[in-house]
DNA sequence: GCGACAG
DNA sequence: ATCTTGTCGC
């Protein structure tokens, strides 16, 4: 079934016909998020980050995927695919989106990374199943997901200082995520569990990998290898 | 009912 | 996400 659904998102051709069948398949996913696990420690192992660069006029797509080393923060290896884009851009339904090249480019990597980072939500999401939880369930790998808004959650104002923190906040009070301050007076990011991480140990990665920025390494990495990979893309073929 | 809404 | 120059600052 996990196989099934895989292909769907792997592939062009089985992408998800319409919003209904995305979210069917999103339910189906959701039964394979495991949560009471705490996920490998901040600093140690490898670390994947990837992101996504559309041009929608050309239609196309082109993914990265960056491992660093957790502990230097020095890059070990870089992948990137591009392909066509599958799915439009609909809140909730990302995942369909970004996923397909996403984990094409994960798939061409020759070390197997502890944790991947995705650039958006994990269980801070509409239906409680984001970004972050589909890329985690499909690949078995351990995951968070950071991203730069508060979408349409709430929080209270984090202290100013790096390391803050503060509940994110559901419309019902049920906290998904954390508004983490990872500089100094400057806006936090909004850190959620993708799968098989507690939220806890999601944080404490989330600054470990973001010594200097305001977003992770590994995002930063991903976003400029992306971006270029699109440009390359766009230039050749 | 209408708008807002990760990237 | 993307459209986009110069500019302020380390």
């Amino acid at each position: 079934m996990i196989a099934r659904l895989l292909s769907h998102l792997m592939t062009t051709s089985e992408t998800p016909a319409d919003e209904t069948e995305a979210r069917a398949i999103q339910d189906e996913l959701r039964r394979g998020v495991v949560l009471d696990e705490p996920g490998p420690p901040p600093g140690t192992g490898l670390v994947a980050g990837v992101d996504v660069a559309y041009d929608d006029e050309r239609d196309l797509v082109a993914a990265a995927a960056v491992v660093l080393d957790a502990g230097t923060l020095e890059v070990v290896e870089e992948r990137t695919a591009v392909g066509r884009v599958s799915f439009p851009y609909v809140p909730g339904l990302l995942a369909f989106r970004e996923l397909p090249t996403v984990l094409a480019a994960l798939d061409a990597l020759t070390v197997t990374p502890g944790l991947v980072v995705c650039d958006g939500y994990g269980l801070a999401h509409p239906r409680g199943f984001g970004l972050a939880c589909h890329l985690g369930v499909v690949t078995g790998l351990p995951s968070i997901g950071v991203a730069k808004n508060p979408f349409t959650f709430t929080y209270e104002e984090p202290g100013a200082r790096r390391g803050d923190a503060a509940p994110l906040l559901a419309a019902d009070g049920a906290v998904v995520g954390r508004a983490l301050r990872t500089q100094g007076g400057i806006k936090p990011v909004y850190v959620s569990v993708g799968h098989r991480v507690s939220l806890d140990n999601a944080c404490a990665h989330t600054l470990a990998l973001s010594p200097r920025y305001r977003l992770p390494e590994t995002t930063r990495r991903a976003d400029s290898l992306c971006r270029r990979a699109l440009r390359e893309a766009t230039r050749t073929g």
